[in-house]
DNA sequence: CACGCTACTCGTACTTAGTACGATGAGTCA
DNA sequence: TGACTCATCGTACTAAGTACGAGTAGCGTG
């Protein structure tokens, strides 16, 4: 039943027009975020896109190159801040968004400012987060510290975020919280044992709700230095 | 003069004793240190070490391992908060450690919080930070949020500082930021265009200067929150 | 309709990396 | 001195990135 065409040559797939680089890009952020970035190989990159290794190297240089272009797809998912409104609620929301987009792309946070040969959804994206810190009218020096601190947290948050051991939703991590913290020696690592149990462990623990703590609080500060 | 005792195999290294857990692991920091993490494989650190790859794997299990044991000794390197003096001096000096740590190791921020199967020293570096931020008397919640807003803030301007393009010393990046911002689309992007000429390319532009300006930012947020 | 061109696709193979397995040989202690 | 131990390494297997060039499908042209 399937083995009529089949004589020579193994299984001729070769399903021309299956595949262009944008194909190639969103299929290696798809493996990258169910598998990680690690496990994302060329070869296993290929069978992900039923295609055999070389074949990808037709549309792209070289996994660098394919890598920059993950990470350039990965700013055209954030939001920019409108080119109008307040200043604050357009950093605001961009960070929320940024936020809500490395949770997507775990494995993207490390990679985002790290790149040389940024795309360009990486100088767009950027270009419009100036464009809104500008509209602040805020002294050159201010803007540059908020740019600076606004993003170091963000990133940083996600970092943390992506560490955790549980995949996304809050609540499930009793179990992967008890595998790290019950072994420890007795006695050692008092304090680390109190909060695991007082408050990690606890009901309705939820680690994203420091992010909009810390991002309100960084805002009033930089609104805070301004009106000094 | 130099082939006398050089008969038989290539060249006898094989000094006995020169190797141990610690001179691998350190091996390993000085040769990411300088290299980077992506070029460090088991072969080029054997060469680094003097010693031939498989040597290496009679302290080691795996390079997971060798991973893990840099991290351990990377975060024995940040200075713990004191044990008493005041809590947000303590968490100051602590963050401002780690940051200096994480700018020695760029390659070891994006690893800080994601290793499964953290070492001695790791643990007894959060249990130390915890206590300081025990002894702040504050509520637990917003315990949490601080610890969480003060690492994010310190692991995401690692992250940047890291990708600066120049080594270390600031003023340099003249030419490393005219690379990337000349050759820009004439017109497009003019906020970051004017952000460079304005500000980054300015005699004494010092990106690290809006570490502490954020840190303290941050820690004047938490006491002022804790006061309300 | 035949022919040849072009754009994809892939087979093969080379290099580098991690590391399993077992041999070798240098000290050491009886 | 001889046997034992264990640090060191040779060899080799698997996996990954990718250079090189061959095969082929389908299209446009005569």
């Amino acid at each position: 039943m399937e083995s009529m065409t089949d004589d020579t040559p193994p299984a001729r797939t070769h399903v021309r027009g299956s595949l262009d680089r944008d194909r190639v890009l969103r299929g290696a952020i798809g493996f990258a975020d169910r598998e990680g970035i690690e496990p994302l190989t060329i070869r296993r990159l290929a069978d992900h896109l039923g295609v055999k290794p070389m074949t990808i190297y037709h549309y792209v240089a070289n996994k660098e190159a394919i890598i920059d272009g993950m990470i350039d797809l990965v700013f055209d998912e954030i939001d920019r801040p409108a080119e109008d409104g307040p200043w604050r609620a357009g950093i605001r929301a961009r960070a929320s968004s940024l936020r809500e987009v490395l949770r997507r792309h775990p494995w993207a946070t490390p990679l985002m400012e790290s790149r040389t040969s940024p795309g360009a959804a990486t100088l767009g994206h950027h270009d419009a987060v100036l464009a809104c810190w500008f509209r602040s009218g805020l002294p050159l020096e201010l803007i540059a510290h908020g740019l600076a601190v606004v993003d170091a947290f963000v990133y940083g948050f996600a970092l943390q975020e992506a560490a955790l051991p549980f995949g996304d939703r809050p609540g499930d991590l009793t179990g992967a919280a008890e595998e790290i913290v019950v072994p420890l020696p007795e006695g050692e690592h008092v304090h680390l044992a109190r909060f695991t149990q007082e408050y990690v462990l606890q009901p309705g623990y939820d680690f994203g709700r420091s992010f909009d703590f810390g991002l309100d609080l960084i805002l009033d500060g930089i609104e805070a230095a301004a009106a000094r």
